[in-house]
DNA sequence: TCTGGGGTCCTAGGACCC
DNA sequence: TCTGGGGTCCTAGGACCC
């Protein structure tokens, strides 16, 4: 972390509109249309082109809007989470090529850390766009300026204004307090919903009336995390680049169901498949879990018959073994399931995660071998012919599965859908 | 009929210990 | 009788992020 001291400034990079930019990429037709791209089970619309934006708020359920997108003839897409996947692999590779202090902050966005040159910083942040655009198809804003949280700020300037073209730098840049002025609170970085609330009593509302508020105040009433925020906007570096991922504290796996689940039978099935999902994701950071937590919930619209519950199961010998773990959910499956409720939505998650190899030798209870040759077994399968190949006899398919109606062919990742492009 | 999913960090408060 | 006080660990829940 040392060598990152002489980082001049931070560059936001973030991809416009991810999911539709993915889809675009491989798809000319929807170049200058209304695009739309909905959460799992073609729920609600989380990702929408510009010409989208105009009449489809973020969050938007489907079918509250399905009749406007119709009549602006937009096209709608499921969710293609391995495509976009693949889409931000090629973007975060590119990136790599400008500097190596690249923080890969989520699918779409990183932070860069840039050393000052004779092109200047606005040059970069076009270059950047430029190529990164050239290589992957993918359409990119950059933000630069001290910090992480003024580096946002740029970013999504420069995303809005015509002039700057998707590139703002604010580094050092007299144009800092109009652009804080500008930025409601509530568009800031670590600002959300609560702490907007508790501002406007005390009638803050821009990002600049923020930053020059009292901090001992600042830090009694949103902790240090509010503290951190109003000294990022004055310039001060309080959160570091991250070059390397944090090893991984939890994994989770749930969806929402395709059809309401009542029996028994077929939760324990979708909660079997969301477990080896989130136990394949799991062995292939090579970690192994303490706990394993189960939830279930009925539909949370409806509050005159909701019913939610979860169960831990704790061991002191941490596992990465399938079969063990199978076991640990349905014994939880087991105290939180209640007849005579239509289920909505389920999950597992696997906590208290440590290196597989660290794991403690057992006194009592051994690990069984054969067991184990079967996990890397299905370990080598699911690596060689895709995801999911292998199921627990228990976790096959059933109506609870979800929604996906709408979804384009995974363009990058399987061989069989490449031939499909139009 | 239909309203996503996957994370982290922080704090307060209880249990427990000396 | 006037009911210490500090430390640590754990958990639940809030807040926020994409």
């Amino acid at each position: 972390m040392g060598n990152l001291k002489d980082t001049a400034a931070i560059a936001l990079v973030d991809c416009n509109n991810f999911y539709v930019s993915s889809e675009r990429a491989f798809n000319p037709k929807l170049a200058g249309i209304p695009v739309v791209v909905l959460s799992n089970n073609d729920g609600c619309v989380i990702s929408r082109s510009n010409e989208a934006k105009a009449f489809i708020p973020m969050g938007a359920p489907l079918f509250q809007y399905e009749k406007v997108l119709e009549e602006n003839e937009a096209e709608i897409f499921s969710s293609n989470y391995e495509l976009y996947g693949d889409m931000s692999d090629r973007v975060m590779n590119s990136l790599q090529s400008f500097t190596p202090e690249v923080e890969i902050y989520s699918i779409d966005e990183a932070f860069l850390g840039l050393q000052e040159t004779q092109k200047g910083f606005d040059y970069i942040g076009k270059e950047i766009q430029e190529k990164i655009f050239k290589w992957t198809n993918i359409p990119v804003g950059v933000g630069i300026a001290e910090t992480k949280t003024l580096a946002k700020i740029a970013n999504r300037i420069a995303k809005k204004s015509d002039k700057a073209k998707g590139v703002l730098d604010l580094y050092k840049s007299p144009y800092q307090d109009i652009a804080l002025d500008r930025t409601a609170i509530g568009d800031v970085w670590g600002i959300g919903r609560a702490s907007i609330k508790k501002l406007e009593t005390i009638n803050i509302k821009t990002a600049l009336q923020f930053r020059d508020a009292d901090l001992r105040w600042v830090k009694k009433n949103f902790t240090v995390v509010g503290g951190r925020t109003l000294l990022e906007l004055r310039g001060v570096r309080c959160l570091p680049l991250e070059l390397e991922p944090p090893p991984k504290e939890s994994i989770t796996c749930s969806r929402s169901f395709g059809e309401l689940v009542t029996e028994y039978k077929p939760l324990q099935m979708a909660m079997s498949c969301y477990l080896m999902n989130a136990v394949e994701k799991m062995r292939h950071h090579r970690l192994a879990a303490r706990s394993l937590t189960v939830f279930i919930e009925t539909n949370k619209f409806q509050l005159d018959s909701f019913y939610a519950n979860s169960y831990t199961y704790k061991s002191a010998y941490p596992t990465d073994n399938l079969f063990e773990l199978q076991h640990w959910a349905s014994e939880s499956i087991k105290k939180i399931y209640r007849e005579n409720f239509a289920y909505k939505k389920a999950g597992v998650i696997l906590s208290g995660l440590i290196l597989s190899e660290s794991t403690t030798a057992r006194l009592y209870e051994q690990p069984n071998p054969k067991h184990e040759r079967l996990n890397k077994a299905i370990d080598e399968i699911n690596k060689k012919f895709g995801k999911g190949t292998v199921h627990l006899a228990i976790a096959h398919m059933g109506k609870w599965q979800m929604k996906r109606e709408r979804m384009s062919p995974r363009y990058t990742t399987r061989l069989d859908e490449i031939m499909k492009i139009h």
